[in-house]
DNA sequence: GCTACATCCCGTAGTAACTACGGGGTCAAG
DNA sequence: CTTGACCCCGTAGTTACTACGGGATGTAGC
């Protein structure tokens, strides 16, 4: 089993990974990755697995995840006793997360639209979107 | 002009512009609310104008604006130089800004929502949503 | 007048999730 | 053998707040 032993050195995982160098060694600090072992002049060695691994962060990030969340599903995964049915729960209750974003998004959406389409974008200082947000009541 | 002189302590204010307490005396801090008068017992005193000035803040905020925008917002509005293009063009790069990040979240909407469709929330660990973080190669 | 209790004051530290900085060691190319 | 890219480390800065802790003050009831 030694045929695909990659060895990636911090830059490089970094790169594969697409997250960067320096966030690296924070989810180490934070035991999110594990310490990697270490080439004799103390370099970071890291192996397939570890790009699998931070390439899923990266992915749960991507989709809104907190990184305490990510916790979650690598502690499950780590432990190996997850059900399907726990990480079903915890996508759907992102997926209500992300709904409501996209809702609160639409709204702010609308008033900007309304805002700018208000004004005549003219060079004097006598302008709805001010007026509006300095007298309106609220948006969302 | 006596009138209207309504007077609000710092937790009358918090509660009639929908922040807290705290959140007032930092932008205080940061200069984004002016120093209050003081009562005789060292309390702030806030007048209709602060309230304003909080709300707009506060408005600008749920529409997605930086404090850094915020400021220049205020700056504009404070200084009465700002024109309704200034004002406009910020707005529209808002507007751009807001557009961009439903789309991001339409996509992750999407993934989510297949990702919980294909699980059937059973009970073991074999559970497609690990698989497909673990092993796909990017979403968006 | 006294006792709760809420409200205010202040400075400092903590939060999430990184990012940047500074000073140094190492390594491959020319 | 020097130049530039890469790596090491710890610490501090970022955004926009929020929480904490200790003390002063104001208000209502008895």
């Amino acid at each position: 089993m030694a045929a695909n032993k990659l060895d990636l050195s911090s830059g490089a995982l970094a790169r594969e990974a697409g997250v960067n160098i320096e966030t690296i060694r924070y989810y180490e600090k934070i035991r999110l990755m594990p310490e990697p072992v270490r080439a004799g002049n103390g370099y970071r060695v890291y192996v397939e697995a570890d790009l699998k691994r931070l390439s899923f962060i990266r992915r749960c990030r991507e989709l809104g995840f907190s990184l305490d969340e990510v916790r979650g599903l690598l502690g499950l995964v780590d432990g190996g006793d997850y059900t399907c049915a726990e990480v079903r729960d915890l996508s759907i209750v992102r997926l209500g997360d992300v709904r409501q974003k996209i809702r609160d998004l639409r709204k702010m959406e609308r008033t900007l639209k309304e805002m700018v389409s208000q004004c005549d974008g003219g060079l004097v200082p006598e302008c709805p979107i001010v007026d509006r947000l300095y007298t309106s009541s609220g948006f969302i």
